[in-house]
DNA sequence: CGAGGAATTGAAAGACTTCAATGACGGTGG
DNA sequence: CCACCGTCATTGAAGTCTTTCAATTCCTCG
């Protein structure tokens, strides 16, 4: 893991967001972190901890647990270069729960730097607000998806998430990840009892929508899986939709060119692509 | 309507959180607003609006609605004192529908105001940020409403929020208040069909939990009430815990003071209490 | 190689939805 | 002032989705 490594994946995430300057990146550049790295299913923080620092994700993959109330309800997940924490600068107690979701490698930034780096740039402070905007952006479609969705499209709607998350910081090519959640964590997402989480990926597979084995998700059906989750990707907030190549049958040279099609799929407000 | 009436309502709001100074204070008395009344189930603004001023809600209950997807899904509740729409003093376009769910009065006051306000008083900066904070505490503990609870502990939990937030405001004397939501309203908060709901709120009844007639809502048996919910108002991140009082058996004179009871029932970390 | 969590399956029970119909209520226009 | 309309509240019955329980197999980690 190189030290510039951190930094990179933040940048990554900020810049899906808003346009960096190049003095921001070099502000960046100095950020001071030290690296871990947690087994899968580890508690980095329990309720109520002060953390001084903020978690910025570099590889795998965490979320925020409510271990009191129902059966561990998960309330929002983290994929690299996300930061779970921001918001301890202001308010330093932990309020549920930071678990790993798979091996995990993080960076641990101390709050002063997130504080002068907002007071140095108006531009990073923005984007900075920008994530927070953004994640609670997701809770209200997170709650739309438990509130109105069967558990067939709502596990859709949360792999259409995943997916366009993963892939507006590179990762994820091929829609082939390493997935995020066992079954027991897809239920705790999705508020269904891990038996019926099981049942719903088996009929995503039966649909041929995706595969889902050994720890490795690949959607088949892109266009399947939006379609059925009714997925529209505008909440996630991002700069550009990245441009999402399928595997299944070859493009033939008088199609549209791929990311127009691609686009249609993913969002009814065309203007905010690229 | 009187003209300092909106300043106080959020004075209150904002003291609920953490203590004002006087200049804080003095600053808020300055807040230019025009205030303006509402329908029920009026759309204040529809999504892509983008609004120049905030809303300050006085009198009434509104909600953010969305159109979209599903069944037009309820994701957050706002009762006087609160605003709704705060962020959208950085990201301007309004993401889904604002609307009222009973008559309400608004105070309608300019970004700029809170731009400088935010600006001149550290305090009143950090007042605004917990706002948002709770605001997303709140999304998180509905998530876990919706992921883990079931209809009828769902119902109980959602008016313990709304009893313990009005108390916080001054409202809700007696635990007695106007309804926020018709049944069609309620079903779209929990995520339940409205028969759905009317029958949850008649097992309420028959449970002598609570009064629910000609759009009042009467909390008869609060710790019951509590208990059903398994209720910990902690996310709402209030100074003190507003004392309630039940109308149900007299106090013995040998009774423990009934603020420790009460704190009892609503808490499970009563360090936080006054 | 053993242990423990994860994945899978079947069957029965339970929670919630849908459809359909009725009465009550409030607000509007004539 | 009253008739009318749409929404809200309520009820019953049937159907669907999801949970629960229990058992078995698989996989991974130590």
């Amino acid at each position: 893991m190189q030290a510039g490594f951190a930094l990179t994946k933040l940048a990554d995430r900020l810049t899906s967001l808003i346009e960096l300057s190049g003095d921001d990146l070099e502000l960046l550049a100095r950020m001071p972190s030290s690296i871990r790295s947690f087994a899968s299913h580890h508690d980095i923080w329990r309720k109520n901890d002060e953390p001084s620092v903020c978690c910025v994700l570099l590889q795998g993959y965490v979320c925020w647990k409510d271990t009191d109330a129902g059966a561990g309800q998960i309330t929002s997940i983290y994929v690299p270069g996300d930061v779970p924490n921001l918001y301890t600068m202001v308010s330093p107690a932990v309020t549920a729960t930071l678990c790993t979701l798979s091996p995990v490698v993080a960076a641990f930034v101390p709050h002063a730097f997130f504080r002068e780096a907002k007071a140095e740039s108006a531009r990073l402070a923005h984007a900075l607000t920008l994530t927070s905007l953004a994640e609670t952006a997701t809770l209200r479609t997170w709650l739309t998806n438990l509130g109105s969705r069967d558990s067939l499209s709502r596990v859709a709607h949360l792999i259409c998430e995943i997916t366009v998350r993963l892939r507006a910081v590179g990762l994820g090519r091929d829609l082939r990840f390493p997935s995020p959640f066992t079954q027991p964590d897809l239920a705790a997402i999705c508020g269904i009892s891990p038996v019926h989480a099981n049942r719903t990926i088996q009929e995503l597979r039966r649909r041929a929508l995706l595969h889902w084995h050994s720890r490795t998700i690949a959607v088949t059906d892109w266009a399947g899986l939006v379609r059925l989750a009714d997925f529209n990707a505008d909440y996630l907030m991002l700069r550009r939709l990245p441009v999402l190549e399928t595997h299944s049958a070859p493009r033939q040279a008088s199609d549209p060119p791929l990311e127009l099609q691609q686009a249609a799929m993913l969002t009814r407000s065309p203007t905010r692509l690229l």
